[in-house]
DNA sequence: TGTACATCAGTGAACGCGCGTTCACTGATGTAC
DNA sequence: TGTACATCAGTGAACGCGCGTTCACTGATGTAC
């Protein structure tokens, strides 16, 4: 079979993309390896060369996972600065189409729970990308403050992280739109982003 | 063997009482039928006598740890009143105390992840659940409007709930103590909770 | 009051299943000569 | 330029294990007579 030099590079990274995504809908403990190497094609016997272990997997499937986020919220905010980028970055976070598809979502929002149970390479993977995302959050913040806009940021994560994974835990949808939609409005006002007239409360 | 009548449902309310722990210190999917069922003292063969499945019993463990919530937070606020009775709960909810014992702390904090995978019986138990304690919280709350109560309180039980459970998820001490904090200070602020003097910011 | 039988919570072996991991093997290609 | 060998990503059978669930059985007690 022997391949091109950059074959065994690009079989990882697709079987880590596929991760990302059923470590999200499933949880690192509901995705199966063969599960993964099935959906890229290949099967089970071949993880071995790729991963020490299914550990390592969810812990590159779950960087990869913030990576996305980071690209992808990159993509929405745009040339837009300050609050503005936040309110843009917010409206996508905390929405329905949000809860609606956790494969390709924030992780925060999707596996909080599942990683107390998690060993050292995953939670190391998960601080950093959380340290990640609040740091990127606190630069879109007003005042000169860091510590302040760090801490406030923090708290913001925490609501719409939080509101997310709520309104998916509850099956009751106008429930879960509540959550979603005062969440959003709160969030809006405690950062101090000008009322979009477009918005309902 | 035969037992009085009463027997039965006692060891059923200790199966649950022990499922209650289990699902919130390992997750509705990591705790294993004859692993609860050697805490109380007996053999796995003997569950079915009690529960028609293993997701019944997390059902019924779901709303076991929802009752002691209840029953928690009423003894923590005692006789106090409204914004004081709030205010005493939230401390004791979005605390480092409530973080290190999931397995005894609120089911909403240590589960919100694992509920989207669950079965129709378990995530009814949960919106009732989630529905009673957004309700007990509004009833604190001051104001006329009772619709702005009830999503006021929804939006303080997300930052609650988010802040203690993205707390565990984060293995760093130190993050998960500011996460709390912060939260907790904002909490304060956005319920009309006048500073307590006590606590530091 | 005494005897035979019914009840049923709990036992423990067994089931089928899916999991993570291991391993002997394959075979197309790169490399050495 | 041609031939022999080494490489190694991927295959597929097999492993030990723990899971939820089933089931024939036990035996102390309640009930019928």
């Amino acid at each position: 079979m022997r391949y091109t030099e950059a074959h065994k590079e690009e079989t990882r990274k697709k079987v880590v993309k596929a991760a990302a995504a059923a470590v999200r809908a499933k949880g690192p403990d509901g995705v199966g390896v063969a599960e993964i190497m099935k959906e890229v094609g290949l099967t089970h016997g071949g993880f071995y060369a790729h991963f020490p272990s299914k550990e390592a997997l969810v812990a590159a499937a779950i960087g990869e996972a913030f990576d996305q986020g980071r690209r992808r919220f990159g993509r929405i905010t745009g040339d837009l600065k300050g609050l503005e980028a936040f309110a843009a970055f917010l409206e996508s976070y905390v929405s329905m189409e949000h809860r609606a598809y956790p494969e390709r979502g924030c992780p925060v929002a999707t596996i909080v729970s599942d990683l107390p149970r998690q060993g050292a390479a995953v939670r190391t993977v998960f601080d950093a990308g959380v340290t990640g995302l609040i740091s990127r959050i606190a630069a879109w913040l007003p005042g000169d403050d860091i510590q302040e806009r760090q801490d406030l940021a923090g708290s913001l994560v925490v609501e719409m992280a939080g509101a997310v994974s709520l309104s998916r835990a509850v099956s009751d949808e106008a429930m879960a739109e509540r959550f979603l939609a005062q969440s959003r409005r709160r969030i809006r006002a405690r950062a101090g982003v000008s009322d979009d007239p477009e918005r309902t409360a």
